[in-house]
DNA sequence: CGTTGAACCTGTTTGC
DNA sequence: TGCAAACAGGTTCAAC
């Protein structure tokens, strides 16, 4: 469910309503999606989440500790992952906890922020110093910080298929398959195309789309296919400008050909056949 | 380097 | 109607 613009909008609504709280305690459900749930146990009641950031898909709750300082440690940070149906929000402690909650943070205003996730497909993990910075580089690039030229350069550089190569997160770090079909589709560039065969033209259609598209996305709070919802509980609104996903033998808005489904990367993979020209050599 | 398929797990939709 | 298969916003790993 979660791309990059989804989590975008869950940190923006969790920067105002838990930033500045301290955790009194933290209750488990299963832990089998989980690093060191001991850890986190051990390390994190009494923390301050003094920021929220946004690294790719992941969330990073900075945490403050009067204790780590004291003994010189360096700051902690709790990271998130939602998998495919992770979701993280504060809620009140009498409203009853959905089934497939597993992660339970008590607060100091009363609330209480709640990790949910029935496929637990998520990641959680309490990490600081190197191993959080080892975490963060084994990524790529923002999608919307990495500048053209550096873009096309690496695009340049790739046989892979420019759909597999969009899902790489240690290409880009964000980009799932949604916004990685609705990029291709604005860009008009077919999902198996091998990224080193796009002209420089091509090559910067798809940098300016993707950034549009995820800007775009942000803007109408994410895409709810299902079950995706905000830090407030309230449904995104991108799915209705999907051009491409989830919208196959359905008209492209371009040409009116039918949108059509295929595999790439093993994920299913939507575009129009006739504004996204199959590549020359062959497949598709 | 790159691709494929399976695995992780649960829920919902589709097809016969 | 009912049951089985297919599919789902993600990532990782083995095998080729």
């Amino acid at each position: 469910m979660p791309e990059l613009p989804e989590v975008e909008t869950l940190v923006r609504g969790l920067r105002r309503s838990v930033v500045g709280r301290r955790v009194l305690e933290v209750r488990f459900g299963k832990t089998d999606f989980i690093d060191d749930a001991a850890a986190i146990e051990r390390g994190v009641p009494g923390c301050r989440i003094a920021a929220i950031e946004r690294v790719g898909k992941f969330f990073l709750l900075r945490l403050e500790s009067a204790a780590a300082e004291a003994n010189g440690r360096p700051p902690a940070a709790l990271l998130v992952h939602l998998g495919m149906t992770g979701h993280l929000s504060p809620h009140r402690p009498e409203e009853p906890a959905p089934r497939h909650t597993h992660v339970v943070m008590p607060l100091d205003d009363g609330h209480e922020l709640r990790y949910t996730d029935p496929r637990r497909f998520g990641r959680m993990a309490l990490l600081s110093g190197a191993a959080l910075q080892a975490e963060i580089a084994r990524h790529g690039a923002e999608p919307l910080k990495i500048h053209e030229n550096e873009f096309c350069t690496r695009l340049a550089a790739r046989r892979a298929r420019v759909k597999a190569l969009l899902l790489d997160q240690r290409f880009l770090h964000g980009i799932g398959n949604i916004y990685a079909d609705e990029s291709l589709w604005h860009a008009r560039i077919h999902p198996m195309r091998i990224a080193a065969t796009l002209t420089r033209g091509q090559a910067r259609a798809l940098h300016r789309a993707i950034r549009k598209v995820l800007a775009a996305a942000i803007r109408a709070g994410g895409s709810s296919i299902s079950d995706y919802r905000d830090a407030d509980g309230r449904p995104g609104f991108f799915q209705i400008r999907h051009r491409a996903y989830d919208r196959e033998g359905k008209p492209c808005h371009r040409c009116r050909a039918r949108i059509r489904r295929i595999l790439v990367a093993g994920r299913s993979s939507h575009f129009c056949p006739r504004c996204q020209r199959v590549p020359r050599s062959k497949q598709a």
